[in-house]
DNA sequence: TAAATAAATTGATCTATGTCAAGAAATACA
DNA sequence: TGTATTTCTTGACATAGATCAATTTATTTA
């Protein structure tokens, strides 16, 4: 009677390991598996994000797609890139911001209601708290893109990028050249000459990864935000305690 | 011997009017009192926020001050400006995120640690539900401002923040000029220019008020967001309902 | 594996906005 | 109320990065 179908079951491991159920217990996770849907989407399929369209929280299962805004001439903005394991919670923007997402692989999406989401907010202090956490990190992920489209050249943009997935992505460029471009609010032209120019300082791109040359020419490009999960993070090697 | 010195008793009424105290008894305030602390700050002076300064919870009690990140050659950008009864949570940031805040004006902040916000998050559902759509707000805020950085022009940006304050503050510039361009991401040649071009269209600044020809100019530079607080929003009068 | 398509690079030019300098207007101060 | 100081405006000029166009290189697809 109360038996959750099998294809839903599947889903218990991958988001009881999300920080956004820590702490919380798998039973209570099972409980929210009927109420899950899960959607599917095709890479390049474009959907319009705002108050007429079912808002509430989606959890990436898998694949990629980006948050974006478009202005009147057709200028776009990436607000976000969202992989594996993300979360997005429209239920946190304004009744009336619109946005689209475009996918940029095939997506698998879990949904979870508004109503679900405040009512598991209101019973269970952990899962409050992991939603306080996820939209501090949003905050904090919004306030570091502000400042890099803000205060950083082409150059510098390009190579506070490269120094942030080095750390936490093994030196793979996660998505493509033209992609970040976009990203990081330059042309595809510009990126190509920021690169040159961080290839006259020893960091290249070769077959997208991320060399350099001595080892640690990315560090002029690091910051303590970034650099928190660096392995030389704080010790006498990392020029950001140590100039 | 529990009672609460007359002095931190008179914030009662300011804390139980602000939205992060809804839905919360008064009863339930007073018991914060005790661990409030409240700090002033004068005109002109700057502090710098990091991990080593006590983090939590700021409440505007009355003042002005900016948010701001200054690069290496010495460019700001305002990451926000916080006035009378905002509040700004530090503890939210990143460990190592570091920011400056320089007063606008003589400043009364009210200070809640962040060992008691965590509490309080835990054994009051509300107030968990307050800071959540506070930090909703934040990221709403955040991801217009990167938008009016990138998508929009100087004109546009302009006219813009005009629309905004238009409608929630009565026609009145919050700001100075200079504080203004800062804000907008330009200098503050830029913005006499861009108030030029916008008086051409009928908006003028006429001693710190906006005025408009017609009555109407702005309404080409309102959006949703900004739009939803206006008194012909929806309407047919509203040009983003009916193009 | 070749042809077709898409992505990335390079060079030449253009443009919005920054910088610098001087003057005007507004505000503070005495 | 006049002087000093700050803020704002205007013009001349500089520049980073966009745009446009032509290749070159990679990736799909058949």
């Amino acid at each position: 009677m109360n038996a959750i179908p099998n294809n839903k079951l599947q889903y218990l491991k991958f988001l009881s390991e999300l920080a956004l159920f820590n702490d919380i217990q798998d039973q209570e996770i099972e409980l929210l598996l009927p109420l899950i849907k899960v959607i599917n989407y095709q890479k390049k399929e474009v959907i319009f994000i705002n108050v007429d369209k079912r808002p509430g929280l989606y959890i990436t299962l898998v694949g990629q797609f980006k948050l974006i805004k478009v202005n009147e001439r057709g200028d776009e903005m990436i607000i976000r890139v969202v992989s594996d394991g993300e979360v997005i919670s429209s239920m946190h923007f304004s009744q009336y911001y619109e946005a689209s997402a475009e996918f940029i692989k095939d997506t698998t999406l879990i949904h979870l209601s508004e109503d679900t989401v405040n009512q598991l907010v209101k019973d269970n202090s952990s899962f409050a708290k992991n939603i306080i956490n996820m939209l501090a990190e949003n905050i904090q992920s919004l306030m570091m893109a502000a400042e890099v489209w803000r205060l950083k050249n082409t150059k510098e943009r390009l190579g506070w990028f490269l120094a942030s997935v080095n750390n936490n992505n093994l030196g793979k460029l996660p998505i493509s050249k033209s992609l970040l471009a976009s990203y990081l609010g330059m042309t595809p032209e510009s990126l190509s000459r920021a690169l040159k120019k961080l290839s006259s300082e020893g960091i290249e791109i070769e077959n997208n990864n991320i060399v350099q040359r001595t080892g640690n020419e990315l560090c002029s490009y690091c910051d303590k935000v970034i650099g928190s999960n660096c392995n030389v993070f704080g010790s006498h090697e990392c020029p950001l305690f140590n100039q």
